[in-house]
DNA sequence: GCTTGTGAAGAGATTCACAGCA
DNA sequence: TGCTGTGAATCTCTTCACAAGC
């Protein structure tokens, strides 16, 4: 459930503000949902509430973590380091959250067989190498649209399941394999088409009808 | 709809690759949907395809680009030029598709006063002029999670109501103001849930059930 | 014959509302 | 009394399936 990771960062704050225990509205609030999907989303843990008091923080700091499987550490390599990329591949919160960035490709030459921000440069060719070597279980695509295909196919070849991919692309990978796409462009697409949507509407699609 | 973005760049790969008429399942493949989907969204466009042809890819595209409202420029200010603000404001996609990087927003006395990549940077205190000075209808938010609030507190007295936020937080901001929240950490987390429940189940919630 | 447009069916997710329990 | 856990109701989104039209 996309969910889990904002119930715990907001248990994580109500722990660290010293709450030791807590209630599905006040974890509903924080985390700008419902109180009766907290409490079903819970349900699904095999759920640890008390009745008439709430839900100890700590216990389900621990449920929830255990549920995400945060104890795990899931190996990134981050592909393509342009400007998205690099960001990526630099950002610390990610190794924090047992995600760390093992390894970079990219097909420049000047960058191959470089360290960038503490993370190893490869080349394309030695993906499955990369793959090998570190374990690696998530590949985070951040490549030009037109080699994000090609990106997909080797990590897939490598024997990678998951994706994460920045390159506004939509990707064909074989059913066992998870994709995740961001594309930065459609977000803000999309808070373009609200906000003409809200202007004195006599250009917008809808006001035809 | 969130998906128009989407068909709107098949159409244009397609439109590129020489088609001037397509159909829905063609649409549907490229764009990773269903076909039927494609056609009940496009008929909320007030639909304009030809039974037993298809659509015309031109025409097609000129609806949903009015739908969204492309022909639009709506002025966006990245506020925190951390890796990732760097990378947001530096990214060419946004002002090619009519998002434009007018201003950026940072703490950093060293920032104050230059610009990056072409686009200046100013103090937080300056937020309400540079929204008001190059009608920013946008802000993305890419400060560290304890300034996002404060942050979007800005922009929305400031008059923005839009906010792109990257800040892994729940930002609270009134009825009138739209939020879209992109999280990694998130979404990474998301994808190693379904890795740990693939493994050999004896660890994953669900199987205690 | 082929493809759209759409009512109806179906599947999921969300919310309600209240019984059950501390 | 207060809050959880959950069946039932509701809502939204998706898919099916087929009549309508080129």
């Amino acid at each position: 459930m996309a969910r889990l990771p904002v119930y715990l960062r907001s248990l994580s704050e109500l722990a660290t503000a010293g709450s030791s225990t807590t209630s599905s509205d006040v974890l509903a609030e924080r985390s700008g949902v419902n109180a009766a999907k907290v409490r079903k989303d819970l349900s699904y843990l095999g759920t640890h509430g008390t009745r008439g008091v709430g839900y100890d923080v700590r216990h389900l700091i621990f449920e929830v973590s255990r549920a995400l499987g945060v104890a795990n550490t899931w190996p990134v390599v981050v592909c393509g380091l342009g400007n998205l990329g690099r960001a990526l591949a630099n950002h610390t919160g990610f190794t924090e959250r047992g995600f760390p960035v093992v390894a970079a490709i990219d097909v420049n030459p000047a960058l191959i067989g470089m360290t960038v921000d503490g993370v190893p440069v490869h080349s394309p060719d030695r993906l499955a190498d990369v793959v090998a070597d570190h374990d690696v279980a998530i590949g985070v695509i951040a490549t030009p649209p037109g080699a994000a295909q090609d990106t997909a196919d080797r990590l897939v070849a490598a024997g990678v399941r998951s994706i994460l991919d920045f390159s506004s692309t939509v990707l064909s990978v074989p059913d066992h394999v998870e994709v995740r796409a961001v594309d930065l462009s459609t977000e803000l697409q999309i808070l373009g088409f609200h906000l003409q949507r809200d202007l004195p509407a006599d250009r917008s699609p809808r006001s035809l009808a």
